[in-house]
Formats: structure tokens, C-alpha cells, sequence
RNA sequence: GGCGGGGUUCCCGAGCGGUCAAAGGGGACGGACUGUAAAUCCGUUGGCUCAGCCUUCGAAGGUUCGAAUCCUUCCCCCGCCA
């Protein structure tokens, strides 16, 4: 019998910015065995955004295939923050909090990959990486600081003289154990990873292990359409998120990123023939029937026509009971109990034009209770509250 | 241990005795335009019982009619040299 290939490597390959070392993935393949494919994400927000499904949903290609994941939970690596792209510390997270984290994380992976156990090996690194000092230090004798200060954001801020600690610089060292740990075959991540997984593959070989091969997928830019999706940087789609939170999220991201959102999300060129807001519905559409259901694609997209297309009020408005006091209402205080906004910021709301009762526009300090009742407050374009006085 | 540089409103960053709720930029929000896209223009961006009042410039004291700005003590951060 040939060598069995389990999966086909150019098709695992897809949309993969680098595969390395060149050829590698191939000869894993030819092993005839199934591959241990390892990624590791640190709890250290609520949810799973967009972003991450990108890797996630290359993950779930390999399981396809016959491989099998690991998902290593790093929730020793969430107490320290992986300084990767970021300037300064991440503050520390309590266990609590992470545990937290972790338990929706996982929960949330699994609308993209397979949580079939033949399928999936669920890790936490704490596992492994509470380990004592003299394996701490059998470990940092794996590596050099110049090794370390090659990565490209520790040379920027060794050349701009910003600070560099320690903690971070131990960070590539935990990462690279967790493959030790999990005898990782492959690797997947960002392409800010590309340096995190590399040095995976040295500390492997100081171990005495088979180098992992690499994957690196390109990073999923933000609805800001200028940085990569995070939460910190609040220009995330969150896979809990809502149906009509990850509609409209999804029409308000720039239309220079459809190809990008295409490709990573859906797996396809964006249709020619469509205008670029049908591609976004379409996208929209999608990614709501992907992690809610389709019946509820086709809701949020009604419901979504006739709020901003058509302009009218959404079908469920929450209702607001409001009490006068001396025959008056004071709008600012119904605006910020409503909006949960402050009322010097209702106010400026007021003066500014952005307030409506029932499509027309007031800039009243007070008004009557007749004046309100039953009728709609609106602010902005999109928040709405239905007004009824008591009494 | 020595030398030097810092901690300002969401962020960056000016201010260095009054005209400072504090320049400028970013972000955010609102308005015009529109496809909740892009670009552009305009406005707002500490709180409140809002033409006034109250609380902010690492912390606590002090000087002064008056302090983010001066003095004292304290806390914290960073770089370089050793």
C-alpha cells in the first residue's frame, strides 16, 4: 500500500498566509496517522469574536479530514497576557474571571469545531505550566534573550526604548511548552503568532520532540476597517452576540474589507454581480443563520429593512413608564434613565437634534405628559424607547 | 547604587500662578449626505436642580486673594550607567 495521506494538503492550505518550514505539512500528512493539531486561545475576554472563527474554522477543516484538535484553554497564559501587538501589559485577570472566560470560550468554539471527543482534546495549560522552578528553568534554558528580542515587537520597543518585562518574554516560552505538552504535530494561528509558533518548534526539538509544522492564517481586520478584530478594541463581532447585534454589525463594516470577510468567513470569492451593500446583506445574512438559524437570518433581515430602510420603528419597542412631577416630564432624566446615559449628555442630545418623539424632532427641557404618552423616543438612529406616563 | 525623564480629562499629548473643565490629535457620539459603506462638512465630548453651581490634572499637606502650574512629604512608572 502507497503511504496514506490523510487530507489534502492544498486544500488544508487555503487561505493560509505561510506554511512552514516549506513542504512540511505534507510529509505530516504522509505519516499516515492522524495529525494533533494545536491551538491555543487565552480566556482573556468574555467571548469568541469573528477573528477568532478564522483559525477556528481552519480547525475544523483538519478535523474533516481525520485530524485531531487540540484546544489548549490557556488559562495559566491569561493570568500573564501575551504582550502580541499590544504596547503595554495586559492587566491581571482573577481566576474567577477566567474560568469564566473559559467556559463560554469553550461553549462558543463549538459552533465552529467539531466537539466530538474522537474529534477534539480539550486542554488547560495550567496542567502543565504550574510547574516548579527547576522546570522553569530547564525550560528557559531552551532559549536565548536574543532569540526572544528578534520578534519584531520586542525589537520596536527595544529600539524606542520602551519597556520590556520579563513576564512577557517568558510568554513564547509557556507557548512553546504547550506543544511540548500536547506532542503538537501542526500549529495554527495569526499571522502575529508566526514568531510564538516558530519558537514552539525549537523548544519541541530541546525537548527531544518532532518540530511542529506551522499555519498561519491572515488576520481578520475590525469593523473600524483599520485594526485587527478585538474586543479591546471594541470593533468585534462576537459569535454569542445577537442576531440583530451581528446583522448590523456586520452592514456597518467598510465595504473595502467584503473580499477579506468573504474569503476568511465564508470560504468564497464575494458575488461579482452584486452591489456591494446585496454582498453585505448577503454576508449578514450568513453569519446570523451560522451561529443563530436561518429562520432568525431572515428575521433580523425584515426586521432590519423596516427599521433603516423603511425608517420605521422596529417591531418590538421596550416600553419606559415615566411619572410627572408638577404636570411636567423632564426629558432629560427620561432620556438617561432610558438610554442610561448621563442627563448633561441627554441634554447635549436635546440641543443637538438627536432626539425624536415619533419621527419628529424636540429640543424641549420639559414638556407635557400629553406630549409624550404612547408616543416613541428615539435617539440617534437606532435607539428606541415607547413613553408611557403613569399616574 | 548613580544620573536623567515621567505620572493631566476615554487614549495620546500640550499647559507650567489667574483669561483652565484645561490647546491639539485620536476615538466616540450626534447632525448633513447615504447603503448603519467610503469620502467630506458641521457640532458635542466631567457631573448637576445647567445663562449658575459642584468635582477633576498620581496622593496628602502647605504657600497664595487665586495652583494642573510654586514648596514639602509620600506613592508609582520609565530609560541610561554601574
Amino acid at each position: 500500500m502507497p503511504p496514506v495521506t490523510i487530507g489534502d494538503a492544498e486544500l488544508l492550505a487555503k487561505g493560509a498566509v505561510d506554511l512552514l518550514p516549506d513542504g512540511e505539512l505534507e510529509r505530516k500528512l504522509a505519516l499516515g496517522r492522524p495529525l494533533r493539531v494545536k491551538l491555543g486561545i487565552d480566556p482573556t475576554a468574555p467571548d469568541i469574536h469573528l477573528g477568532h472563527t478564522v483559525v477556528l474554522g481552519k480547525l475544523r477543516a483538519f478535523q474533516d479530514a481525520g485530524h485531531v484538535v487540540v484546544l489548549i484553554i490557556g488559562d495559566f497564559t491569561a493570568r500573564i497576557g501575551d504582550p502580541t501587538g499590544r504596547s503595554e501589559l495586559r492587566p491581571m485577570l482573577s481566576n474567577e474571571q477566567i474560568e469564566e472566560n473559559a467556559r463560554t470560550y469553550q461553549e462558543q468554539a463549538f459552533k465552529v469545531i467539531d466537539p466530538d471527543p474522537e474529534r477534539l482534546e480539550l486542554r488547560r495549560n495550567s496542567q502543565w505550566l504550574d510547574m516548579d522552578m527547576a522546570s522553569l528553568l530547564a525550560l528557559a534554558r531552551t532559549t536565548t534573550v536574543g532569540q526572544l528580542l528578534e520578534r519584531d515587537d520586542f525589537a520596536r520597543r527595544r529600539a524606542s526604548g520602551a519597556p520590556i518585562s520579563v513576564l512577557e518574554l517568558l510568554y513564547p516560552l509557556m507557548q512553546g511548552y504547550d506543544s511540548v505538552a500536547v506532542r503538537s504535530d501542526l500549529e495554527l494561528g495569526g499571522t502575529d503568532q508566526t514568531f510564538n509558533l516558530l519558537l514552539g518548534r525549537e523548544i519541541q526539538r530541546a525537548y527531544g520532540q518532532e518540530p511542529q509544522a506551522v499555519l498561519t492564517m491572515p488576520l481578520l481586520i475590525g469593523t473600524d476597517g483599520k485594526q485587527k478584530m478585538s474586543k479591546s478594541l471594541d470593533n468585534q463581532i462576537g459569535v454569542a452576540d445577537p442576531p440583530d447585534e451581528i446583522y448590523g454589525r456586520t452592514m456597518s463594516v467598510p465595504d473595502a474589507l467584503l473580499p477579506s470577510y468573504f474569503e476568511l468567513l465564508l470560504n468564497r470569492d464575494p458575488p461579482v454581480d452584486l452591489a456591494p451593500r446585496d454582498a453585505k446583506r448577503l454576508l449578514a445574512r450568513e453569519l446570523v443563520a451560522r451561529f443563530h438559524t436561518p429562520e432568525a437570518a431572515a428575521a433580523t433581515e425584515a426586521e432590519w429593512d423596516r427599521v433603516f430602510v423603511n425608517r420605521s420603528e422596529p417591531q418590538d419597542v421596550k416600553e419606559l413608564t415615566v411619572t410627572p412631577s408638577e404636570g411636567k416630564v423632564h426629558l432629560p432624566a427620561v432620556i438617561a434613565e432610558a438610554f442610561n446615559v448621563s442627563r448633561s449628555e441627554a441634554r447635549r442630545l436635546l440641543s443637538s437634534g438627536a432626539v425624536h418623539l415619533d419621527e419628529e424632532p424636540v429640543e424641549d427641557i420639559d414638556v407635557s405628559p400629553d406630549q409624550i404618552d404612547g408616543r416613541v423616543l428615539r435617539i440617534g438612529r437606532r435607539q428606541f424607547r415607547r413613553l408611557r406616563v403613569s399616574g
